[in-house]
DNA sequence: GCTACGATCTAAACAGTGTATAGATCAATA
DNA sequence: TATTGATCTATACACTGTTTAGATCGTAGC
């Protein structure tokens, strides 16, 4: 046999080149599928560069370390999961509490279908805030419930937060923080009629609590 | 001298036997003294082990692995805890907004007062639900709060849940978990006013969320 | 009292982890 | 073309959970 070597990583390249050319991205990639596959917990740094095909050093050129990683993941999530919050806030149109309702939506969608990043993202010393910008994009999704509060309290964008604005604030991210916590550690698949997936919760669990989101008092 | 060899694990006492007498419990003491100092992902079985004075080895014996022993822990955890939430039911009386409220309550402060041993409990993969008869208790807690769920809906004690009881108990649930979670991930701390630690927390934020526990509509 | 046993422990080993170090490779710049 | 800096490998170290074989010792049965 006439030896050509194969690349490990590139699906059908020359020689596997010292130097792998594009392993920040395939390390993140790699980081992904790993926590969708064995959760959060199951993430390690080696098997990410084993799937990248490079040594356990090479990832520390790109990451301080293993949480710098799972800080860049999580600083993905959070820009795609800003996006969907801002879009399902305009879908409410003009009344605060229609984009309350929508958002909430949003937000356990996002956490269902993206369950490892959703866990990723809001488990605790997991990624490091101070990381990049992930500290402002996370509380760029925190504005955009912050700002339906506002409008559901009658305040206005200059003003300041009142304590029940704030109550408010906390109570619905609350509410859809925890639903989605529960749902997606099969809390919600247990009593009476449960089961049936992510889809089922989705369609039927969901919009009956969503049902109860506080409103203004 | 007359020999009074020191025992390393207990406080004054004669020879370091072979065996420690003691050691099921004292690993659980262990378990629960590391994950309160370095948080549920911070536990490591042979941390315990070192703290109770015995071999890496040792453990076994008593729990079939780490997950065993943090399924212990977390037992005990859900004890107390269906404890807490039915004293606080009873406070409640024969008013159901006010049984939810009262559980509401304590099911926060729990969580707060004991993060690390909350956090285990509902910690998605941490410890077995097989492990012993951690299921039912962990399933004794639910039930405190259905059954104030089914009086706020007018049901009696033997009808099935509805749709709506249902809706209610899900938003109930998911609103002061949710709480806990976000209060315990300190995502509650930076926004204006915060601070002022877990004291704070309760005393000023919680009754502002409660204040918007859904009930009956 | 003795013996045998079963429960409980230790010592040692194995595979896996994160990360630090020193040195290899290679593209690009001076 | 030589050098430099970025990127990689190889190696090593201190950890981890768990398994194995063997040591210790209370106690049940004789």
């Amino acid at each position: 046999m006439n030896s050509v070597k194969i690349k490990p990583r590139a699906k059908t390249k020359s020689k596997a080149p010292y130097h792998h050319g594009d392993l920040r991205k395939q390390l993140v990639a790699a980081a992904e599928e790993i926590i969708l596959e064995r959760g959060v917990d199951g993430f390690t740094l080696r098997e990410a560069s084993r799937r990248a095909g490079v040594s356990p050093a090479a990832p520390a050129h790109h990451f301080k370390d293993a949480r710098g990683l799972l800080s860049e993941v999580a600083l993905l999530g959070f820009q795609e999961f800003g996006d969907a919050l801002i879009a399902a806030d305009q879908r409410g149109g003009k009344d605060p509490q229609k984009r309350l309702y929508e958002q909430g939506l949003a937000y356990v969608t996002f956490a269902l279908k993206n369950p490892a990043r959703f866990q990723l993202m809001f488990a605790h010393g997991k990624c490091d805030m101070r990381y990049k910008n992930l500290g402002e994009v996370a509380e760029r999704s925190f504005k955009v419930l912050e700002s339906a509060v506002r409008a559901a309290s009658g305040l206005k964008p200059a003003d300041d937060m009142t304590e029940d604005a704030y109550g408010l604030l906390m109570a619905n991210w609350s509410i859809v923080h925890g639903f989605a916590h529960l749902a997606l550690g099969g809390e919600l698949d247990t009593p009476a009629g449960g089961r049936g997936g992510k889809g089922a919760i989705l369609k039927s669990f969901l919009p009956l609590t969503l049902k109860h989101l506080p409103a203004r008092r």
